[in-house]
DNA sequence: GAATAGTCTTGATCTAGGTCAAAAAAAGCC
DNA sequence: GGCTTTTTTTGACCTAGATCAAGACTATTC
């Protein structure tokens, strides 16, 4: 097996991320091909997994796009992330093998399920994937650090185009267009990510739409300015 | 070397979480104990890591108080944590090899450093290392989202009330009084975790005061009703 | 394809917490 | 131990975004 064929059984199964950068031989790669189970569908609106079930598996977005948030005893609902293709679910439940919060499927997916335990085991016998796998959790936390920033500094219009931006990016890195997409979530959703109302993203989005930095029609979007978008965050003289 | 012996050793340098739950012989434990490079002592104010400088090393908090913050390009300042005796610090950096946010003494303190790279190596050893170093990479992605859910969904009050209860917990766990403790770090810095003004967490401790939950004089704290306290968190109704 | 439920937009009003200001109290510093 | 700087408290006022409400638009279901 070559360098190519490794990579593209990778990429099939969204190990694209615990797998490169390729330092594996074939036989390692064998191993880690063990890793994955099985493949999961999951349907628009189903679980993944729930808050207070027991942890055994990673899963692997390998198309689909889900919401994880925690709920509040009150109700209230924190969404802590968006999750596309190649992403990794399940990373809070290490902790105390038991899932932290709620990860619901925005349309029909599909993810892979690895084994904790065995990922473990490889990351043992393999130390490219460990390596990587660190990453993958040092980046989390990166990622919820932006985010803290984002709900502790930054007014409403910053918070949303640091979302559309985030989004954008990220649909880029999939070979998907930077600046025409469909949003998978509703506006309340977004607004339990943000720390809004949904009628304050109702109006943002309106906001910029007059100013001509984006196309909003329902859910489909088009960034037409994203230079001004990026100066809109930053721009901030003045707030919290 | 038996068991006793090193958990003494582990606990003098702050491997308490990496090494226990303890399974370690005491080859296994010879080889932790290489981890640890050096001490290093940091004086109020001085900085253990900044942003933007190159990783090779997590940092064991011996003992003392840290800050850890993010910069936003306008000087908008997002405090990430604060970090007692016996925390990690430096797990953002994991991912990029270059430290994300600063981390700045607010005492005197002391840590160890231990080099990422001979960390790995010895997970790859120790499964009971690598076993407990996901767990606690795991624990800090858990901690940031209840501090997303705090700044997404929580008023003053309620944001206040959890951080006073954090405080008290992680005391405790450390064998000082819950109830009765110094802050190490300025209203401002409270602020700045709990994205609000400094003028609004002194009106917040002046209300609690008032209503007898607790005894605020400068920076010594007594939480006098920590059931109350509790109360006050989720007791919302109407909120955001 | 009509009915129903969910989602989105926009306007009017309200309020929690921000802003500005000034004085008091602590903490560092020669 | 007095002097400067930093931190804290409190009051008066203001504003971004929440809340409430109503209508429009979309999607789903039978």
């Amino acid at each position: 097996m070559d360098i190519q064929q490794i990579k593209a059984a990778c990429s099939t199964c969204s190990l694209r991320e615990l797998c490169l950068p390729l330092g594996l031989n074939s036989e390692e790669f064998e191993s880690l091909d063990k890793l994955v189970k099985q493949r999961r569908k999951i349907k628009r609106g189903d679980y993944l997994h729930r808050t207070g079930l027991r942890f055994s598996s990673l899963y692997a977005i390998r198309n689909g796009f889900f919401k994880t948030y925690l709920l509040h005893e009150d109700g209230r609902e924190q969404v802590t992330g968006f999750h596309m293709t190649g992403e990794l679910l399940g990373l809070d439940a290490i902790s105390s093998d038991v899932h932290t919060c709620n990860a619901i499927a925005l349309e029909d997916s599909e993810v892979c399920e690895m084994p904790f335990a065995k990922l473990e085991e490889i990351s043992r016998a393999v130390p490219v994937v460990m390596r990587n796998f660190h990453k993958i959790m040092s980046r989390e936390i990166v990622r919820d650090h932006g985010v803290m920033l984002l709900l502790g500094n930054m007014n409403a219009e910053e918070r949303l185009a640091v979302f559309l931006l985030n989004l954008s990016h990220r649909f880029a890195a999939r070979g998907l267009s930077p600046s025409d997409f469909k949003l998978r979530m509703t506006r309340e959703e977004i607004g339990a990510y943000l720390g809004l109302k949904l009628e304050t993203i109702s109006r943002t989005f309106s906001k910029f739409q007059e100013e001509g930095l984006m196309e909003v029609s329902n859910k489909h979007i088009q960034l037409l300015k994203l230079d001004a978008l990026k100066k809109v965050v930053g721009n901030d003289t003045s707030c919290r």
